[in-house]
DNA sequence: CTTGGGATGGTCT
DNA sequence: GACCATCCCAAGG
């Protein structure tokens, strides 16, 4: 399956948030392999975005959305969780990222469960913390190139179907820009 | 089914 | 010192 190359991340971040609906994200642990099918994204851009970690400014945290586009953003956040992003924006703004919130789950199901310490496949990935600790993502995964690397990186998938575009998850401001995106199951 | 609270610590003001 | 781009479980209807 091809690789996305980088230039598919240098469009605006709200679209990219879009095309990465049905892509593929592949996980790799020495011999074993871990892949999905992401169906729900969000996108967060820049000075325009007050929900946007990088609203503000570039800060020790946040300093990988204003990195090279196709990058890894990885946050820790609660005190207990990592939440997985890809850096995505057009050259006209400086940062911005989409956050890979629920996939569907492909090969390595069984390592899913292991790693999230699950006896079944309920709820195994439909949340942008299960997916990290499911595909063991953390901080050591910040900045890394998802164009060119090994162990973590993103490939054409399926065609996606219908879209469904809501306010994002588990903020309180910018609450009308419907930023949050799915898609529908069923083929 | 829904709601509420606890876990737990880095980051920013 | 407050705030989190979260998750899980227990209690209530």
């Amino acid at each position: 399956m091809s690789l996305l190359p980088r230039k598919f991340y240098s469009h605006d971040t709200v679209i990219v948030a879009k095309e990465l609906l049905g892509k593929k994200i592949v996980r790799k642990i020495g011999a074993q392999t871990i892949s999905g099918i992401i169906t729900e994204t969000e996108a967060y851009r820049h000075s325009d975005d007050p929900a946007s970690h990088a609203y503000r400014k570039k800060t020790e945290r946040n300093k990988a959305m204003f990195e090279e586009v196709g990058k890894a953003y990885v946050y820790f956040t609660y005190g207990m969780y990592f939440c997985f992003n890809v850096v995505a924006r057009n050259q006209k703004v400086e940062a911005g990222a989409v956050l890979i919130r629920a996939i569907q789950p492909e090969k390595g199901k069984e390592i899913m469960m292991k790693n999230r310490d699950k006896k079944n496949d309920k709820d195994l990935v439909n949340g942008p913390a299960k997916l990290t600790q499911a595909f063991a993502i953390t901080k050591k995964h910040y900045g890394l190139d998802l164009t060119n690397n090994q162990e973590l990186y993103i490939t054409e998938g399926i065609q996606s179907g219908k879209i469904i575009a809501s306010p994002r998850i588990g903020i309180k401001t910018a609450l009308d820009k419907l930023w949050n995106f799915k898609m529908s199951l069923d083929t």
